[in-house]
RNA sequence: GGCCCGUUCGUCUAGGGGUUAGGACGUUAGAUUUUCAUUCUAGAAACAGGGGUUCGAUUCCCCUACGGGCUACCA
């Protein structure tokens, strides 16, 4: 009897959404559909003072530029809601409590100042079975007395007693049996003084209640795991628990450690999916979709870093990784981001895709520069370059020349042995473009080079210079196409123009 | 420090007891493109080290080294 697959994205709305949490997303997602599972969305908001206004919404945009839209969730509805932990605040409170009834768990009344304290004067310090009898908590003052301090309203926490030499051992889809001895795991905060609960809580409880399937998260959480498992036995749901799955981390491209948004800025390339402004201190951290990448891209590298379905396939569909994505062939190891790979991956993706599905990101692109071609006419162009772009934004620069003249001139490149002679010759040009039948590329290109034969003019002297004369320096697709693009008048014109610039 | 996880070209990875250890990015050299990019061809480039097991280990086991993660009333 297979259990239906629900899995979820659990973010804590706190800031720029990092590409390894859009990884977990996608691998998430990829799964939830290939089982015919649902994807869920849920905000871990436990933290009153991590509160940032604007990031829940963020995210949600972010989920959306992506093509990853939850089944259910915040915002998107579902049986099991609210999917947001500052509205289930009521519901944890019972759990904390029954496994203090079971004496799985105790009331802790140090405050924050004596854990500070116990962390300076003891190296190493973990309120763990070797310490707990050494604090003031419910299991140090008489049982009647700690009810009591609960009762008035004393700050408290709800610790979970961790047992003492025992094992726990899990099974993880991707790195199989992993074994923690209870003796090094410490009695972690449960419910917190606030009367929130910790994510330790939380997740179980959620996870629980939300019948989740599989648990995807990032590598780091591996050293809590024993500390979730053993609350899904406490509370008497084991039978329920989710399947582990700890995924890989994405390292920084250099040095040690995981891939931060300060390793983004130091390098330069964007480490969040789309744009984030911290609301408090105005700091922009630019996205890849700022910087001009199609978001099958971004899906596509972020898969390939640490999953391939064992051919030599590199660009997948979204259907395609659906299809064949499977967690036996997700990598243990960490991942070192790559720069250079990520943006052939974007150029591949401008390449594959076609010009129709291009326009609306290039009619973004070149609206922001006051540039707003007929439709059909772009569609042309966007043929035209595609394959010289590697970000979206690159179609500007690649392509504002089919729109506007040029404002200048490299110069050196139209000046290069320059004479009279070819002043000339493009004079002549003119007068013979102007009498030409139609206006098409070869035939453009057949009265360009039978004129420079004519007046013994090589080729090659004269095809920069044109080219600079069309779209101010050296730079676009064949120059002959470009005339044809722009047409007969613009092509005059601009010659003509030239012409003047040059004797000044 | 303790605990946990990991380790194939510079990077992402395929492979798996006997292979010329394959691909991709990047890189080098050439061809094409009378700009540049694209494209094409060729080249350099890897099994961390030491012990086992075995007729034979890059592949299986152990140790070491190295890398990473965690060690909050943060997630």
């Amino acid at each position: 009897m297979e259990k239906e697959v629900r899995v979820r994205f659990a973010p804590s709305p706190t800031g720029g959404l990092h590409i390894g949490g859009v990884r977990t997303i996608l691998y998430n997602y990829l799964f939830a559909k290939q089982n015919k599972g649902k994807f869920i969305l849920r905000i871990e908001d436990t933290d009153q003072s991590r509160f940032v206004p604007g990031a829940e919404e963020y995210i949600l945009n972010c989920l959306k530029w992506c093509g990853l839209t939850p089944d259910e969730g915040v915002t998107f509805g579902g049986d099991y809601g609210p999917y947001r932990q500052s509205e289930r605040k009521k519901i944890y409170r019972q759990y904390a409590e029954q496994l203090v009834a079971q004496g799985q768990a105790y009331y802790a009344f140090d405050t924050p100042v004596d854990l500070e304290n116990k962390r300076n004067a003891i190296p190493n310090f973990q309120y763990s079975h070797a310490t707990r009898m050494h604090m003031r908590n419910s299991l140090t003052i008489p049982h009647e007395a700690a009810e009591a301090l609960v009762r008035e309203g004393a700050p408290h926490v709800i610790r979970i007693k961790i047992p003492e030499h025992e094992n726990v051992y899990f099974n993880d889809l991707i790195r199989g049996n992993v074994t923690f001895d209870t003796n090094q795991v410490d009695d972690k905060v449960l419910l917190k003084a606030d009367g929130m609960p910790t994510y330790h809580l939380a997740v179980v409880v959620d996870d629980y209640l939300m019948k989740i399937s599989h648990v995807f998260r990032g590598e780091e959480w591996l050293p809590s795991a024993p500390v979730h498992i053993l609350l899904w036995k406490y509370l008497g749901w084991e039978t329920d628990m989710p399947q582990w799955v700890h995924l890989p981390l994405i390292l920084k491209p250099d040095g040690k450690g995981k891939l931060s948004k300060r390793d983004g800025e130091r390098l330069g390339f964007p480490v969040f999916a789309t744009e984030w402004i911290d609301p408090k201190t105005h700091e922009k951290a630019i996205g890849y979709k700022e910087m001009g990448f199609l978001p099958q891209a971004l899906n596509n590298l972020l898969a390939l870093l640490g999953w391939n379905n064992s051919t030599e396939q590199e660009i997948f569909t979204l259907q395609e990784m659906i299809d064949t994505f499977s967690l036996d062939r997700v990598h243990k190891g960490g991942a070192k981001f790559d720069w250079d790979k990520a943006k052939w991956f974007n150029a591949e993706w401008i390449k594959k895709i076609s010009a129709d599905e291009l326009l609306p990101y290039v009619q973004e692109v070149l609206a922001s520069k006051n540039i707003y071609p007929e439709k059909e006419y772009l569609s042309t162009i966007i043929q035209l370059v595609k394959e010289r772009c590697v970000f979206l934004n690159d179609f500007y620069e690649q392509s504002f020349f089919f729109f506007t003249a040029p404002h200048s001139y490299d110069m050196d490149a139209l000046k290069s042995k320059w004479a009279d002679e070819k002043a000339l010759f493009f004079n002549d040009l003119i007068n013979q473009f102007e009498q030409s039948e139609n206006w098409e590329a070869p035939e453009i290109e057949n009265i360009f080079k039978q004129l420079a034969s004519a007046k013994a003019i090589k080729i090659g002297e004269l095809m920069l210079p044109f080219r600079v004369m069309l779209v101010g320096g050296k730079f676009g697709p064949q120059v002959f196409l470009i005339a044809q693009h722009i047409g007969r008048q613009a092509t005059i014109d601009r010659i003509t123009k030239a012409l003047e610039t040059i004797k000044l």
